[in-house]
DNA sequence: GTTATGTTTTACCACTCGGTTATTTATCCT
DNA sequence: AGGATAAATAACCGAGTGGTAAAACATAAC
């Protein structure tokens, strides 16, 4: 994971914290309720300090936080990174609510060959691009 | 990232994919239609090898899938991955949408004092749990 | 002060990850 | 066949990861 701006940073902290099945299980069970870190290590035949590894990384996305009570340390959810999330996956939303527009650009596909006039319909090269056209630099820049 | 059953090891896979902010700039720009591997280098000082890395891993994932027209590989979004996270989030969408849940349970804490008898109200331990109710076997066990 | 419980830190390990350069593979064109 | 382009693979690197056992820190009870 390449650090570039802060937002981006953060989102991929957040991913990276989800991409555990511990992890995920932990917030989980936070999502019931606080916990202890003893409470929170019950269910896996892991050692103290990998649980403490796991929560340290979740807190470091900043998903979860935790209190500080004598020798406890209740953790909590919280739940802003992953709203953010939710709004990441917003952008790709569309892609699962309109079933058929996959569909669609199939059926296209077979009436229409492939050919260089593809490419004036706007809708994305379905066809890479000819050599040509990239040598003369008309490839078209991703995001 | 341990693998453990499948359907964890899977949305793992997605998550690990979506932890890297080149990997996300790429399923942005295939969110906007096929692109070819170099049209995906284009934008980032990386090496050809480094991007061919990347789209193994979001292949891997399910996040994109890879066409082969002469020596092009054409990749195109696969949002089915995406779908399952949304899915994923949708346990924790409530702790968002329903923004004064967190706000309510603070106001009851500060009336009612820590106490044992919060275990009662089934609503999750706020306060630890007493040693001597650790000692008994009487901890929540996490889901 | 001593003992017990809860938690974190330290040091270590094998492995993975995100990058590089060099090389190979795949396909097209002359 | 040779040359060109697109892409993947191999080998290497330093940093990070997910686990362990041991030690240290924090707090409570007697």
């Amino acid at each position: 994971m390449v650090k570039h701006n802060e937002p981006d940073d953060h989102l991929s902290l957040v991913f990276a914290a989800l991409a555990d099945p511990t992890r995920r299980a932990i917030l989980a069970r936070l999502a019931q309720g606080e916990a202890t870190v003893m409470e929170l290590a019950g269910p896996f035949a892991l050692s103290l300090p990998a649980i403490s590894k796991h929560l340290k990384v979740l807190q470091r996305a900043g998903l979860i936080s935790q209190g500080r009570k004598a020798q406890w340390r209740p953790c909590r959810l919280e739940p802003a990174p992953l709203q953010a999330v939710s709004a990441w996956l917003g952008r790709y939303r569309q892609f699962w609510e309109e079933s058929f527009s996959r569909l669609d650009e199939y059926l296209r596909e077979l009436q229409e060959p492939a050919s260089g006039d593809e490419r004036s319909t706007g809708s994305g090269s379905e066809t890479p691009p000819s050599p040509a056209a990239l040598r003369n630099g008309e490839g078209a820049a991703p995001d």
